[in-house]
DNA sequence: ATCCTATCCTGTAGGC
DNA sequence: TGCCTACAGGATAGGA
């Protein structure tokens, strides 16, 4: 579900709102999410308290004292949830339960279990398997169009799939991709392995201007995302093609077309985006 | 190595 | 109203 600027934004409501507290007491559900949580998770970061949040690709990394990390992913449909008062409201698919000493909680609410919660010895986090085959983060390292296409290079599998592959690069989603592969004007069917110079440069520009435009909005809103504060991201209005299958291109007016590739839904403008097309940048 | 499929899980929307 | 199917922002194991 969430994507690189979900995630972001996520981060830095927990920077601003989390970091400095200590943490109290903590309650797992008990449920394994994509792996089981740690017993010994819940006895690991009592008593520690936040010293900052980071972020690579859709990771999100809690950083405690003591040389701790919680790695947490949201996985489909994960949220993060901060209550600053007495009272907590009930809610159902709790996974974690972060009571803080001053009083404020902090929940991981995940109906599909997709998600992740694992601690981290911090010199051992950039080794740990869930990151160490990530590619670069787009926001940390902006990717150049050589960059990408040394990646892909030989790739016989299309861009859209390439651009989803965390190792190749880390952080873009199903919503993204076909929202820079539209703006980038390249057929997200095309083999990544034969791409043109030009079109991997359109790409790596499109990458940094709508991951950079969502997080502006706080992110896209599709179902189940919502920030720390329970509110839907606002990026939904500005998307040229996810999700608009049959309705009007916004530029060209074609119908937008929806095919199906690594069984994931793909958006994209027949017309915009075909070689015949004259991009229009 | 790369590519492709199936799988994990719950909620929701739409057709009948 | 209920029942059924299809689909959903993700990652990964396993086989070709």
């Amino acid at each position: 579900m969430p994507e690189l600027p979900e995630v972001e934004t996520v981060r830095r409501m927990l920077e601003a709102h989390v970091v400095g507290r200590t943490v109290r007491a903590v309650r797992l559900s008990g449920l394994a999410l994509r792996e089981p949580v740690s017993r010994g998770l819940a006895r690991g970061i009592r008593g520690r308290s936040i010293r900052g949040m980071s972020r690579l690709g859709k990771f999100l990394i809690f950083e405690l004292d003591e040389g701790l990390t919680l790695l947490s992913h949201l996985g489909m449909s994960g949220r993060w949830l901060f209550s600053d008062g007495e009272r907590v409201e009930p809610l159902p698919h709790v996974h974690a339960r972060i009571g803080f000493a001053d009083g404020s909680t902090l929940r991981f609410q995940d109906p599909r279990r997709f998600g992740l919660l694992r601690l981290v010895r911090a010199e051992r986090l950039a080794r740990d398997r869930a990151i160490a085959s990530l590619g670069p983060d787009p926001i940390a390292s902006p990717p150049t169009g050589e960059s990408l296409r040394a990646r892909a290079r030989g790739l016989t599998a299309s861009v859209k799939s390439f651009l989803l592959d965390q190792k190749k690069i880390a952080g873009i989603g199903n919503i993204y991709a076909s929202e820079i592969l539209f703006r980038a004007h390249v057929d997200p069917r095309r083999r990544a392995g034969a791409l043109k110079g030009a079109e991997w440069d359109a790409i790596a520009a499109e990458i940094s201007a709508v991951l950079n435009e969502a997080i502006a909005r706080s992110g896209t809103t599709f179902s189940m995302y919502r920030t720390l504060w329970n509110e839907p991201g606002e990026y939904g209005d500005q998307l040229r093609v996810y999700d608009r299958a049959r309705e009007p291109c916004r530029t060209c007016g074609t119908p937008i077309r929806r095919i199906v590739q690594g069984q994931r839904s793909t958006y994209f403008c027949p017309r915009c985006q075909s070689r015949k097309a004259a991009p229009t940048g």
